[in-house]
DNA sequence: GAGTATCCTGTAAACGCATTCTTTATTCTC
DNA sequence: GAGAATAAAGAATGCGTTTACAGGATACTC
């Protein structure tokens, strides 16, 4: 028989130069369970042997590995943002938000964006699959609900604008769109507008068709009838409001005051506007929604309808976080309040009785 | 000797529910080496095996843990995105060029704000550092040297723009603004403008003073002298803008033309000038820098010079993915072009006998 | 047909950490 | 001071992969 190599030999065994956890507890003189439970501020841990794991640690400035401890936990610590399209203004706004909450709870953003093409949601949702995300917030205000099929079966908890599957771990931000609007529309009835557009968004969007439904029965509380060629579908793009402008401004009479489905259609609206050569608010009154800081910049600032950013952010974060760790306990509604902001886009309508420059 | 269990207990193996690796070999009749392989594409697996196992996959619609993949190939295939402010409409347009092309050659991105403030800086890099950026693009525009430490110790490959620190690993997008600013000027310069203020960014950030410098050599250039009390120093923002426009318009003569460092301090001087019944471009030329999407929607649209987001973004990717990958080589430098594009914030300066009106 | 080269596949060892179980040190009780 | 109770540290295991290595077939050579 000759003299072999064992056939279980061992490989190097590890690399002396990599910092982990085994270096802090070799210097620290302690076992690397010492270490984690220091890291982790386990109570048991005397002090005197934490004071000297974390001075260790301090003097390595180790950082522990995320993807180690997620493997072991379970726990990945991050929250998914899916979004139709980051380059519409109202959407950084919530990003930032979203961020700020979550990494104040100890959680990491994982964003990624639609461009409203359904083989990006795949992507979308692969990599939050893949990448573990403990929770998502899908916030393209539209129902993709087919796409969600690998998040759903994973249970990830989610949750989304308006509308969305009724299924445990899945939670809803419920706007109140129609305060807001009929705060926008008796605005405008209190200037004297009877003849009043309104620039929707994309009507297979859900939270376009509430807008627009709220539009509808602020109207009529106000006693104002509109007629259905003043109704256009826009696309919550600038160019789409541009469109939806055009169409409203050819043929016939204009109306003396448009709402939009959002506030990039209405600067879409300023700027059609503006090249037809109308004045905002002399000749046209605008109003917008979100809120979004732009809309203080506009020429001249826009009258718009409020939807903070912030709240709406902070409420997909913590319902989130609620379902995950179940405390506080998850509720399947948060609501979000609208309320109209008056700037400077809205006025007496054109020969108004009302207006004293009359 | 009394009947115990024995010392080196097993735990309950492993949970049958999971779908991981083992279920899928497991159901292909293959090893799990078998099923990473296929996964993996690597091309010694027998290819009817890789169709049993391409089929199961498919069937239980298994993804590979990243986290696992991750810990094990020292690769987390993830790129590091550090901008200063999401709100600021130019970097929604870089971030979206970004996850484009980093997704494209199969990496996540993981973007992180500082909103100028250097704790978030320091947080921003921690989180980096954690989960293991394999490279990280530093784009707000400044130089926070001293804070990226953690990442140069960590040899993580950097790029950043105008200047870095010259180490290897790092590399620099050189942003060629001399020659879209000198368009800009020579613009002005033929539309009759002598008088050309400039409204620069906050002079800390080394891309600031740049399009500063720029300036300065582009009016010498055309032979045109710009008083002291013409430049003021801004802050990229619009409320800068605005505040910046105040001053230029207090006290004494008007200039009659402004260039700005960036877009979003046009837009604060067209709201500026606005508000002080100035019309743009008759009583005003204005000129700004990026050309984000929305100087169209402005009133009026504005003439700005294009720094392009997307190539901007793709060479950050592929400057860092050289670096990662090693192929195509890395370069130190990465050129960036600008040019002029006019829109109608230009015109003849008020009573210029160049002016056809007149 | 024995020996050898060539393919593939499977086994088992990391990867860095959390956590459970075990062992050791310490304090307390009577 | 012996024994029990308590506290705290260490050893061992597993998380889901990748991958070096071993080894069984099969094909090829002379």
């Amino acid at each position: 028989m000759t003299d072999r190599t064992p056939k279980t030999k061992r490989r190097a065994p590890r690399n002396p130069e990599r910092m982990d956890i085994h270096t802090v507890a070799r210097m620290a003189k302690v076992s690397i369970a010492t270490v984690s439970r220091t890291i982790n501020h386990v109570p048991t841990v005397n002090a005197k042997m934490a004071k000297r794991v974390w001075e260790v640690i301090k003097e390595l400035d180790y950082l522990p590995n995320t993807q180690a401890r997620a493997l072991v936990s379970g726990r990945s610590r991050l929250l998914g943002l899916i979004i139709s399209e980051i380059t519409n203004p109202f959407f950084p706004e919530l990003i930032q938000g979203f961020e700020d909450v979550a990494v104040e709870f100890g959680y990491e953003m994982l964003i990624s964006s639609t461009n409203y093409d359904p083989e990006r949601m795949k992507s979308c949702i692969r990599r939050m699959v893949e990448r573990k995300a403990e929770g998502v917030a899908v916030m393209t205000f539209g129902i993709e609900e087919p796409l969600l099929g690998q998040l759903a079966e994973r249970k990830v908890p989610m949750v989304f604008v308006d509308v969305g599957p009724d299924a445990p771990g899945i939670s809803l931000l419920r706007v109140d769109y129609h305060h807001g609007i009929r705060q926008g529309v008796q605005h405008l009835a209190a200037l004297g507008h009877r003849d009043i557009a309104f620039i929707s968004g994309p009507l297979r969007l859900h939270s376009a068709q509430s807008r627009l439904a709220a539009f509808h029965r602020a109207v009529r509380e106000c006693g104002i009838t509109v007629e259905a060629e003043r109704i256009v579908e826009g696309d919550h793009t600038m160019e789409g409001g541009m469109a939806a402008a055009e169409k409203l401004f050819t043929g016939g009479k204009l109306p003396t005051a448009v709402m939009c489905s959002n506030d990039v259609t209405a600067i879409g609206v300023l700027q059609k506007a503006y090249r037809a050569g109308l004045r905002v608010p002399d000749d046209l009154s605008v109003i917008g929604f979100d809120n979004i800081h732009l809309t203080q910049m506009t020429t001249p600032p826009l009258t718009t309808i409020q939807m903070s950013c912030f709240e709406l952010a902070r409420a997909a974060v913590m319902a989130l976080i609620a379902q995950v760790e179940g405390t506080p306990a998850p509720q399947r509604d948060y609501p979000i309040e609208t309320k109209l902001v008056v700037r400077e886009s809205t006025g007496f309508p054109r020969g108004s009785i009302l207006d004293p420059r009359k």
